[in-house]
RNA sequence: GGAGGAGUGGCCGAGUGGUUGAAGGCGCUGCUCUCGAAAAGCAGUAUAGGGGCAACUCUAUCGCGAGUUCGAAUCUCGCCUCCUCCGCCA
């Protein structure tokens, strides 16, 4: 959510901005409810001084009960409901319109109307140059027999895979090699620096967090999306949803919390089953895995101030890149235009994977810089040195969406005889084994 | 799933209808004392919202929500969480 007072302050900017990223909010009508919020409050307060100097007056009247200061009581109490009522309703609506308001874009996100405006900020990398026509993941797999689309649709529906054999000790492999990355202080030092960060160099801490949460923090999260991407789990009066990545789970961490200066920055990296409904995605890559209900992911969350809230942000980028590059995959930078950054970003990275089987970059991490917006609503704070109490700023980031990443290893890494070399970081995780 | 018990401030803990936003203790901060520290003493120490330039002031919050009452931490109902016992279970 964002701040009201930030909307009092730049009602035009605010309007503009919201624009920008395809999001038409009243905000005449916004701020006017926020003007009888205010007209109504003190009235209230006073009504409710009154009720409680009548009762302390009831209490010191001693032994006997004085009926005129009872029925004043009673007087007070049904003016006081009416008007609670009221507050009630405009605080309802303006909380309504107040959430519709997008995150502010910081200043270098591109202005655009549609993702084609994404900017490709930088390419790292050549796509190799096949003797042979590249095959697609779903053809190598094949004849090594790694994954079973047909069955897991016979039994749980389109969008749904067994991975076997050596895919899933590969996929098991990238896991390690990302836990052991992110704890090595050292990598992170090296990466501060070449990035000129103002940041310390704490390790990310590994985290297997729920899978499902509840509808409240799932709201207050700015994540939750019905409609689209989100299944509900078991009966709805079990309120409880299946995460659509770990970030769901871990943002929502320090729900309601007020956490110390000296904890932060928090980092985490978070392993999670996410699921994801794909709704009004028909048809749309349909062979192969890019595209599931289910899929295994390593997430990055970081809790930090607000100082150092995009420097974190360009660290989470820095490490995505590395990780890509130590796999050794082609890849390019694209700066999120204001249309595509979503609604609680102020600042949106992807990183798109070389796909020769499509001859195509496709999508394979995305960095989200959410500012305060994010923890106004779960109301995540910190306690400054001073005493004083902030809100903090989140960043997530993917570390690797495990389903992309193997179909990116398995066509970037084919030999013409239809193997698949595993990448040099890869091996001591699978007991040096070189192939698949 | 069945039966019972409990949820109070950073922590422990008192409090079953009336200056209790909340005793007492611990912790923390500042001051006094000291060469310094400890000890001791004094003072302060929640969050959110409204008003005020400010000092300050008002309102709300005792797991969450609703209700009863002139008045609720305290009574009633629903929900959540934890603990104990039984059942089931990786």
């Amino acid at each position: 959510m964002i701040d009201i007072q930030f909307i009092r302050d730049n009602p035009e900017a605010v309007a503009e901005k919201s624009k920008q990223k395809g999001y038409i909010v009243d905000v005449s009508q916004l701020l006017q409810l926020d003007e009888e919020r205010r007209n109504l409050i003190p009235g209230i307060e006073a009504l409710r001084q009154q009720r409680n100097e009548n009762a302390a007056k009831v209490k010191n009247a001693g032994g006997k009960p004085d009926e005129a200061l009872i029925k004043q009581g009673q007087l007070l109490k049904m003016e006081l409901s009416q008007a609670e009522e009221q507050l009630g309703g405009v605080e309802e609506q303006l909380d309504k319109l107040l959430r519709t308001v997008p995150n502010m874009p910081l200043d270098d996100v591109p202005v655009g109307a549609t993702e084609d405006e994404n900017v490709v900020a930088k390419t790292v990398g050549e796509p190799k140059e096949f003797e042979f026509k590249p095959k697609h993941e779903w053809e190598l797999a094949e004849p090594k027999n790694l994954i079973d689309k047909e069955r897991a649709a016979k039994i749980a529906g389109s969008r749904f895979a067994y991975l076997k054999g050596d895919l899933v000790k590969l996929q098991f492999a990238i896991v390690q090699f990302v836990l052991q990355t992110l704890g090595d202080e050292k990598v992170l030092e090296k990466l501060i620096q070449e990035n000129n960060l103002n940041l310390v160099a704490k390790p990310f801490t590994p985290v297997l967090p729920p899978a499902m949460l509840r509808t409240e923090p799932y709201v207050a999260s700015a994540r939750l999306n019905a409609e689209e991407v989100t299944y509900r789990a078991g009966q709805p009066e079990d309120d409880l949803w299946l995460n659509a990545s770990a970030e769901h789970t871990l943002c929502t961490m320090y729900w309601n919390e007020i956490l110390p200066e000296d904890m932060l920055p928090i980092r985490y990296i978070g392993y999670s089953t996410s699921f994801r409904r794909e709704a009004g995605t028909y048809g749309k890559d349909a062979e192969g895995i890019f595209r599931m209900h289910q899929f295994d992911k390593l997430e990055m969350e970081v809790f930090s101030t607000a100082e150092t809230g995009v420097d974190e942000h360009l660290l989470l980028v820095a490490i995505q890149e590395y990780l890509v590059q130590q796999l050794g995959l082609p890849y390019r930078v694209i700066q999120k235009c204001t249309a595509d950054i979503g609604k609680p970003n102020a600042r949106g990275i992807d990183i798109d994977c070389w796909f020769p089987g499509q001859g195509k970059y496709r999508e394979t991490h995305t960095a989200d810089y959410m500012t305060d917006y994010q923890a106004r609503d779960l109301k995540v704070r910190v306690r400054r040195g001073g005493g004083e109490v902030e809100l903090v700023h989140t960043n997530d980031a993917t570390a690797f969406a495990l389903g992309r990443t193997l179909k990116a290893i398995m066509e970037n890494y084919q030999t013409h005889d239809g193997h698949i070399i595993v990448p040099e970081v890869l091996r001591p995780y699978m007991g040096g084994q070189s192939e698949l």
